[in-house]
DNA sequence: AATATATCGATATATTTATATCTATTGAAT
DNA sequence: ATTCAATAGATATAAATATATCGATATATT
C-alpha cells in the first residue's frame, strides 16, 4: 500500500520482458521520423496482441491519444526510465574469457545504460591487458573495489566451477545485483539480485521445438 | 487429440525454461555419485517450490519412489530426452563477430547436443578463416548448404542492420528454427520457429529490479 | 513383523497473465 | 459544424500457471 504520491504498480514479469521489445522497435522507428505510433502498428510488428500491448504500456504512464496513438518520443522515454535506462549502470565482470570478451564487446549495452568498467580474472596472462578500453585486473582486488567504486552490478562470465565463489566475492564486496551468465544457480543473500541470462534455456525452448515440430511432421 | 500411443502431452513454456535448470543441477550430481534425489531436495537448491518441481518432472515421465525420490539417472535421461538433447542438433551460424566467436567458442552447448558445424560471414577478411574448427564461409553459399547439410537450426549473430536479411536467406535455403541474438523481432513465416536469445530482457530485469531496490532503500 | 515417516502423485484452490468486450474521445473527412 | 472512424482505456472474462491439501506407498526403523 502506497500512500505518498501515486499508487505504486508492480510491474509483472511477462510485461518486463518485453519492456526491451518495445524499445527496440521505437529506436528503430524513430529513426524514421515517425511521430506517433498505436498500440495496434506496435503489437502487429512485435506479434504480440494489441490489447497486451496497451496494458503494457498502460503502466509506463504513457498515455496514449484516440485516433493516434502514443507519441513516440514519450514512450521511449517513460519505457527506458521504468527500466533505469535512462541512468548509467556501471557494473564490474569478472572472467574475461570468450563470453567474457563478447560481452565487453557488445555495443548494443550502451543504449541501455550499461557499462562495464573494469574486468576482473584470476589468469596472469590476462591481467594487465585492455579489451575494448576495459582493463583486465587481478580477481584479488574484486571485493575491494566494489566498495570502493560503489559498483552495484556484477556480471560473470566464469565457468560453471568459479561461478559460486565469484559471486561470494562479489557479495562480500557489497554487491547489490549480479547478472549470471555461468549455466549454474547461485546462491545468494535474499537482497542480493540475481538475473540469470541462461542461454541454455532459450536452446531448450528451441530443440523442444523444432523436435515436435519434426515429430509432427512425420505423423 | 492423441490416438496413438501415449497422450501427446503438452509441455508448458514457463516447465521447459526449468528443464535446463534441472539438467544442470543433475549433472552436478551425478559427478558426486549420488543415486536418488528427491523434489525437496532439488526444489532447495534451486529456489524453487517442491510441488512445481514434482509436477514438471511429471511430465517427463519419469516416476518417483517414495521415501527415495527419482533415480538420477532415469530422470536425467527423460529431461534430456524431451528437449532433444540426447541428439546431435547440428546448426550453421551467421555472423562472426565477437559474440559469434563466443558462442562457437562455449564449450557448455555439447552437453547439450548442439553443434556449430560452419558459420557465415560477409567479411572478406573472415573467410577461410577456421575459429574453433569451424571454417568461415561466405554468406552467399548460406541458402544453398542448409539444404545441401539437411541443417534444421539456424544462430544469428549478425548486427542488427542485416539480421532480418539473414533470417531471410536462412528461410530461403529451408531452414526450421532460427536462435536470434540480434536484438530485433523476426518475420518468419509461421512454420519457422523463432527463438530469441535476447541479452536485453534479462538485463531489463535486472536494471529494474535493482531501481526498486534503491528506490524502496531511500524511503 | 509391525510401525513410523518421507515422499510421491492426484486433486483442489488461488494467483497471475492474457484476451475479449465495450464506451468515450479525438482527430480527420465531409 | 457535423459526422465518421480509429484508437485509447476501462471493465469483464478466460486461460495458464503456481501453490496448497491430502491419501497412498515404499523404505527405513524399532
Amino acid at each position: 500500500m502506497e500512500h505518498l504520491g501515486k499508487t505504486l504498480k508492480v510491474i509483472p514479469e511477462p510485461t518486463l520482458r518485453r519492456f526491451p521489445k518495445y524499445i527496440q522497435l521505437l529506436k528503430r522507428l524513430r529513426n524514421e521520423n515517425i511521430r506517433y505510433i498505436s498500440s495496434i502498428t506496435i503489437a502487429d510488428k512485435l506479434d504480440l496482441d494489441s490489447i497486451q500491448v496497451r496494458k503494457d504500456l498502460a503502466l509506463t504512464g504513457a498515455i496514449g491519444k484516440p485516433k493516434l496513438g502514443f507519441d513516440l518520443d514519450e514512450l521511449n522515454q517513460a519505457l527506458l526510465h521504468i527500466l533505469n535506462w535512462d541512468n548509467i549502470n556501471n557494473a564490474f565482470l569478472v572472467g574475461a574469457g570468450s563470453l567474457g570478451n563478447a560481452i565487453m564487446g557488445y555495443k548494443n549495452f550502451t543504449s541501455y545504460g550499461f557499462s562495464i568498467i573494469a574486468a576482473f580474472d584470476n589468469d596472469a596472462a590476462k591481467i594487465g591487458s585492455i579489451i575494448n578500453n576495459i582493463e583486465i585486473l587481478p580477481i584479488e582486488k574484486l571485493t575491494d573495489m566494489i566498495g570502493i567504486m560503489n559498483i552495484n552490478i556484477g556480471v560473470i562470465t566464469t565457468p560453471v566451477e568459479t561461478a559460486q565463489q565469484t559471486a561470494n566475492l562479489m557479495i562480500d564486496g557489497g554487491i547489490k545485483a549480479i547478472w549470471n551468465f555461468a549455466p549454474v544457480h547461485l546462491k545468494a543473500p535474499e537482497e542480493v539480485i540475481i538475473e540469470n541470462a541462461n542461454l541454455s534455456q532459450s536452446l531448450g525452448l528451441l530443440t523442444y521445438k523444432l523436435a515436435e515440430k519434426l515429430k509432427s511432421n512425420l505423423r
